[in-house]
Order: C-alpha cells, then structure tokens, then sequence
DNA sequence: TTGCAATTCAAACAGTTGTATGAAACTATC
DNA sequence: GATAGTTTCATACAACTGTTTGAATTGCAA
C-alpha cells in the first residue's frame, strides 16, 4: 500500500485553488506548485486533469446527496412511510444550502469549490449532474406518497422550483447581497431554507382545497431537523 | 463608411457556434472559418475575443431588458403609476422565458446562445452580467409602490425567487423534460410564465392578511399582455 | 488618375496547455 | 542485501491559443 500523500495533497491543492480562482484559469502547473508534487504526478494518480475535476465534484456531492438522503428516509420513518412534504422539500434543499452559505463555511474550501462547480459548469462536472436523475426521483417518489391527489407534472414542478431557489441562491449569494445592500442575510442559513421550503410548500398546494392545504405543517415549526440528526 | 459585411459575418457565425458547441471549445479559428473572413479580422474589428464575446451578449440582453422595461411602463401606466404586482413580475419574467423556450425559439440561434451564456459562465459574460443591477433596481421600486407595506428585504427576496425560477427553467429545460419524463410541457411558454408569476406572486404575499391578499388579481388572468403589446 | 485611408490577408509570434517518456529514487518483500 | 514494484522526477513533446505584423488589396475622394 502506498503512502498517498501526493495523492491527496493534489486534491486538496486543486479544490482550494479552483475554489479562489476557478476552473477556467487554473492550470496542472498551479496545481502541482501549490501541492509541491511533480507536474506528472497527475496523470500519474488521476488519469487526467478532467478525471481530477470529476474526483473531487464526485466527492463532495456523493456527500450532500448522502445527507438528502438520510434526512428524507428520517422523515418518511417518522411519518410512518409518509413524510409530510415540507419535510421532504427540507431534506432536498436543507443539505445544499447548509454546505454552502453561512459565515461558518465562508473560509470552508469545499463550500467554496462547490459554488465554482455551481457557477462555471465545466464538463466533467456537466457529466456527473447529468446521472443526478436518479436521485432526484427517489424524491418525487417521496413527494408522491405525501402528496397523493397531485398530477406528477405538479410534483415535477414543484421539484424543480425548489431546486431553482436553492442553487440560483448558491450561485448569486454575491448578487442579492449587493443588490439589497444587505437587507437580507444571506448568514442565516436556517431562515433561508425555511424560505425556500415554504414558498415551494406554497408552490405544490397551490389550487388545492382549503381543507387539504391547512393540513400541511408550516415549514418554520419544522425547524427542529438539522445537522445533528444526520 | 465601411462595408461591416465582415464584422456581422464575424458576429453570426460566433453566435451560432457558441451557441452550438459552447464558450469552452470554440476557438477564432473556428469563428472565422465559419465566417468566411480572415483570422486577423476579429481583433481588427472588435479588439479582442472577449470584446466579441461581450457584444454578443450585450445586444442580446439589451434587447430582453428593453422588453422587461416597456412591459412594466405599459402596466404601470394601466395601474395609474401602480401595477399590480402579477404585472411587474411579468414584465420581468416573461421576456427572457419567452425569449429562449417555446417550440418557435428551437432553432433561433438568438435564443440558444442566451441558453448557453446562463449556463456557462465566461468572464466577459459575467462583467455585463454585474451591471444587471441597475435594471433590477427597477423593478424593485415598481414593486415597492405596488406592495407599499412590506419589507424591502422581502421584495428582494421574491425578485430573487422570481429570477431564480426563470433562469433555472431556461438554465435546465433538457433536464427537465428528461426527469419528467416529458411531463412538463416546455413549449407552453405562457403556461410557463403564469406559474414562474404564480409562485412568485405567492412567495411575495405570504403572510398578508386575506384581504390584501385576495386583491392580488391571479397571474393567469393576466395573460393577454404578450408580445403583440410590445 | 492619383493619393489616402480603411480593410484584408498570409504568416509568424510568443506563450501556454495537458500529456508522455524514461530514468532515478524509493519501499517493501524475500 | 538483492529484487520487483511503485512512485517521483526533470524534461520534452506536440498541439493549440489569442494576438501582432507588415505587406497587399480595396474603395473612395479629389
């Protein structure tokens, strides 16, 4: 067994680096000078520099679609094997948004890098969020259990929408801030998902019944389920 | 006065292979191959690549931000000074949606390019894009006098939302329609824009007592402002 | 037609890129 | 301590990149 300590000083050499600058003008050369390893040593232990990329996105997602997926089967579990929406709408944009924004994870390399890989989309990491389709069905499986009078299309929607909120806040957290000259805090994370899971709550139920719709829990008192449990 | 035959060979040949292939792998190479003009004449014409990169991208969103503009001084003209808030948002949603989904829009090379330039992120793209702020605050003040009671923290909240779904629609619609399972119908474009307005509309009046909340007119009365009225 | 500016052109430039090579150094096993 | 396999290293490679150059060509005005 060999000592990988290349091996791993190269992946922590290239997160942090494509984390400051990005992927565009960050070369194997500055890669290697921040590892103090050999420039070969790449292609020695990766393959190439796209099978680098892909490691290190491939790592750091596996990891947040773990948490998801821990969350949603806590959820459906304590629901009895059917979680109540809001909950599920948690466990899909709780993870994310939990590992990248907050003043805890501002000097975090892996939250950073996980916003490059959000805002440039290079091709390995196009590749491997191409193959995310799968698991994004287990939770519209989730959601169609919950929600069971409801057109697939609805959920879908629904799905997509909450996803468009967490990563378009991911993305342009610089923007909104600068934009609202600070008026909304972008630090705390618990609020944010709340928000994002409510108005996605509001965005399925929409058109139901009175009836149906006041049986939904309100995302803020769900805000016991955070990262301990995981 | 010059012949700028040269110069919009140059601009149309660069928008189709961007939009074809993406920023990533076209070269001026490629561009003036395409263009049927020689390799020198790109950096006589426009200085350098990322000067014609950055055209490209201007005339286009210039073009979307005029519509967004015209459409909300038409509604707020209606509203006497105040449009209802539906309006607003559909003034800033509707055009970049329209602009880039909808059967007609497949081939239009225009609209392909704009899908490209949400979803890759080059430097010259991005500068403009950091201007954007300007245009937003517009509709922030349009807002404002339309739901004078709330917090502006919640209004750049629902713009942001609002955004968020219009550009995530446009940013993944083969994903889409690939998780649906072509549930989701993409081609309905208004269909499209009255639930992006929907939602927001939701997100923004949450928490409103009914009263307030019942005079918000439904986003999908509103749609006879299309193109046609611009 | 002459003269002048704008444009086009072929060619080269200067630099960078990811990758491959083959020898050297190391490590663990016998 | 010899051997075999793994890892490191300096170096070269081959290709591609955006940009520049200076001469040739064109178009227009006087």
């Amino acid at each position: 067994m060999s000592s990988d300590r290349t091996r791993s000083a190269i992946l922590a050499a290239a997160e942090k680096l494509y984390a400051d600058r990005g992927f565009g003008d960050v070369t194997l050369r500055d890669i290697v000078a921040e590892a103090n390893v050999n420039l070969a040593a790449v292609n020695y232990h990766f393959g190439s520099k796209d099978e680098l990329i892909a490691e290190l996105f491939v790592t750091r997602s596996l990891a947040t679609n773990r948490e998801r997926l821990n969350e949603l089967k806590l959820a459906e579990e304590q629901g009895g094997g059917r979680a109540p929406i809001d909950a599920i709408l948690h466990a899909l944009v709780g993870p994310p948004l939990r590992g990248c924004l907050g003043p805890d994870r501002e000097g975090s390399t892996a939250a950073r890098f996980m916003i490059r890989a959000s805002i440039e989309s290079v091709p390995p990491i196009r590749r491997i969020k191409n193959r995310e389709v799968d698991h994004l069905r287990k939770f519209i499986a989730a959601m169609r259990r919950s929600l069971p009078g409801r057109d697939d299309a609805e959920l879908y929607w629904g799905l997509h929408f909450a996803l468009a909120m967490t990563h378009h806040t991911i993305r342009e957290k610089e923007r909104l801030t600068k934009l609202s000259e600070g008026q909304c805090d972008l630090n705390d994370v618990d609020a944010i998902v709340d928000r994002v899971v409510s108005v996605s709550v509001m965005a399925l139920t929409a058109g139901q019944t009175p009836a149906k719709k006041a049986s939904v829990r309100p995302a803020a008192v769900h805000g016991r389920l955070t990262r301990q449990d995981l």
